[in-house]
DNA sequence: GCTGAGCGG
């Protein structure tokens, strides 16, 4: 009879059924849609980066020519025109990066809207709302 | 490698 009464004990433990389990945690947290979203701090939303989105480049400027280009407003840690992996050929816009975000932010001051190649070349709106104030 | 908005490796 010892077996017995370490069967029944073993099953001792029950779970509530699933509807009241829910309906306890609907009158707990409010309501099966839980609104309570208490985050008052969002200070950085979007970090901002050294690393630049460069658009309108020419097709035939290089890796080479867009960090000649933004070399003169600070230190290019890493320039690429992105182009094509299968056929090589520029896409017509890139990356740099900067060392610093008051490099990347002088970078961007310097050479929006101007020529690099024949093409106005422009950068993202984001990289200037996240760079220039700060 | 023309194309001309877009966010690679």
């Amino acid at each position: 009879m010892a077996m017995r009464a370490a069967a029944t004990s073993t099953a001792a433990s029950f779970v509530a059924p699933r509807g009241l389990r829910a309906l306890y945690s609907s009158l707990t947290s409010g309501f099966p849609f839980n609104p309570p979203q208490t985050q008052t701090e969002k200070p950085p939303p979007a970090e901002p980066s050294t690393n630049l989105f460069v658009s309108g480049l020419s097709k035939r400027t290089t890796t080479e020519g867009l960090r000649d280009a933004f070399a003169k407003f600070g230190e290019v840690v890493h320039a690429k025109v992105v182009t094509d992996r299968v056929s090589g050929f520029s896409k017509g816009y890139g990356f740099v990066r900067y060392a610093t975000l008051e490099e990347a932010a002088a970078g961007i001051k310097g050479m929006d809207g101007q020529f690099l190649d024949g093409w106005v070349i422009l950068q993202s709106m984001r990289d200037q709302d996240l760079l220039l104030h700060l």
